[in-house]
RNA sequence: UCCCCGAUAGCUCAGUCGGUAGAGCAGCUGACUGUUAAUCAGCGGGUCGCAAGUUCGAGUCUUGCUCGGGGAGCCA
């Protein structure tokens, strides 16, 4: 038994339907559209590989399968068989001229409409949602992006290294952070980052990536924000700034690279204009240190921007819009970085972090830094920070036997696919999105 | 937490000066052999977010609440 074939024939997957130009296929799927005209339907299938049409002429079928056609909805699910041909009318270039049509369930009423609906209606389809063409697309590039990282990271002799979703303490100290109990009386969080234990399994392996699920609980409202989303953060010993800043370009490149040669269609149903995307696919990117950055600010129309301030979403639009690829912004204020971050021995005042922002308004792709490895600073950064010692005490470890430069670096997978997909909202780039105020379904 | 916007049919929306509810899509019935969100004819479909107030009369005006969207802060 296999409910792979169906009368002899095994499924064929519409992408694959252009290689079998004549022959007769099954193609399973769902009923995308129905045209019907009179003694000629017009059949819109989808598998999740594709789409194809398939016509349908009452005087080629069994008059049961035309009138179970007929009655078939929005989204009913079913198998047909026939003859692929070249059609210059077909969207796709190929279409099916059916010889059986068979409904396998039909569908009640389908919520989603062929037409446009309201952001909330949509999410709270969201299981129904991802069956749309669009949504199909930037599932398909996420996975996509997700192999191009594996790929590049072991081919690169980086391990992947699980890190904790449960922790005892906060990773940074300052982001807010989601609270369970943890038997007795005991509390955790939701991890924010896997970074601390990164660099303690770099320790070990030298050259490795985390790659999960991360929860912030702050209470962002606005497209460039999740509380549940994905980051990949790569870690090495003996890696400085400039290591680290290399390594991101290149890890960027490839994934734009990678999805440029492997998901074209996808693209081209997103509309995504490619030439936007085309320069990043090259290295060196723009590499330009704090202080330039808030030059260039002054320049351009942000004379009032403090020194010493992080950027906010404007200043990040301004900045990525100043070159044709991502930029690296590097060197920044101590006082606005992470307690890790090690100091630029050439001015204590900046720290040796650096952010990747996007261009098109997408924001902060990725924040990395070299971090800091010598003990004793790392304490005096620990009472600055006003963070719990106990909690650190392993991470000092870290520093106490065998120390070594090492840094890295998280990036963002859902702000990278916004980017790349030209989605301007993350909550479509992640399959099931966790919200503020959102959690269904 | 703060600022702005919104809520009317299953969905997307219109609803004028306060006078008793509309369209398109979806659904149902029928027509049509090349449709591209097909078209055409017909049918059914409403707690106007909730509560109070003003008024002879509120979808419409006022107040409060709830829910949603966008943004700020924070970050990836």
């Amino acid at each position: 038994m296999t409910e792979q074939s169906f009368e002899g024939l095994t499924a064929t997957p519409i992408r694959r339907l252009a290689d079998h130009v004549g022959e007769r296929v099954l193609v399973q799927g769902w009923l995308y559209n129905l045209r019907s005209k009179g003694k000629l339907h017009f059949l819109q299938v989808r598998d999740g590989t594709g789409i194809v049409q398939a016509v349908m002429s009452v005087a080629d079928v069994a008059e049961a399968d035309f009138e179970a056609v007929k009655a078939a909805t929005q989204e009913s699910s079913l198998r047909v068989i026939g003859t692929v041909k070249t059609d210059e009318r077909a969207p796709g270039g190929v279409e099916l001229t059916v010889s059986r049509a068979v409904i396998v369930h039909v569908a009640e009423p389908y919520p989603i409409a062929k037409k446009e609906h309201g952001p909330d209606f949509l999410l709270g389809n969201r299981h129904l949602w991802l069956r749309s063409k669009r949504q199909m697309a930037i599932l398909r590039v996420r996975d996509s992006v997700i192999r191009a990282i594996r790929e590049f990271f072991h081919d690169r002799g980086f391990h992947c290294v699980d890190s904790p979703m449960f922790t005892p303490s906060a990773c940074e100290g300052t982001t807010t952070l989601f609270q369970l109990d943890y038997f007795d009386d005991s509390k955790a969080y939701l991890t924010q980052s896997g970074q601390l234990y990164g660099e303690a399994s770099a320790m070990a392996l030298g050259k490795i990536y985390v790659f999960g699920p991360v929860f912030r609980a702050e209470k962002s409202k606005t497209r460039r924000h999740l509380t549940e989303f994905w980051m990949v953060e790569p870690e090495a010993a003996f890696y400085d700034l400039d290591d680290v800043m290399v390594l991101a370009e290149e890890f960027v490149a490839h994934i734009v690279r990678h999805v440029l040669r492997e998901n074209r269609s996808d693209l081209a149903d997103l509309e995504r204009d490619v030439t936007k995307l085309e320069p990043a696919a090259g290295t060196p990117y723009p590499r330009v240190t704090y202080d330039d950055a808030v030059r260039y600010l002054h320049e351009h129309g942000h004379a009032d921007f403090r020194y010493g301030d992080d950027f906010g979403a404007p200043h990040e639009t301004v900045l990525g819009d100043a070159h044709d690829r991502p930029v690296l912004v590097h060197r920044w204020p101590a006082e606005v970085k992470a307690f890790y971050m090690k100091r630029d021995p050439a001015n204590p005042k900046l720290a040796l972090g650096v952010d990747m922002i996007a261009s098109e308004g997408y924001g902060e792709l990725i924040g990395g830094a070299q971090r800091e490895d010598d003990f004793g600073e790392l304490e005096k950064r620990l009472v600055e920070h006003e963070l719990p010692r106990e909690a650190f005490e392993w991470f000092l470890d870290l520093r106490r036997y065998g120390s070594v430069p090492h840094g890295g670096f998280g990036l963002g997978l859902e702000r990278t696919l916004a980017w790349i997909c030209g989605v301007d909202h993350l909550r479509e780039c992640i399959p099931f999105p966790r919200m503020l105020y959102r959690i269904y379904p």
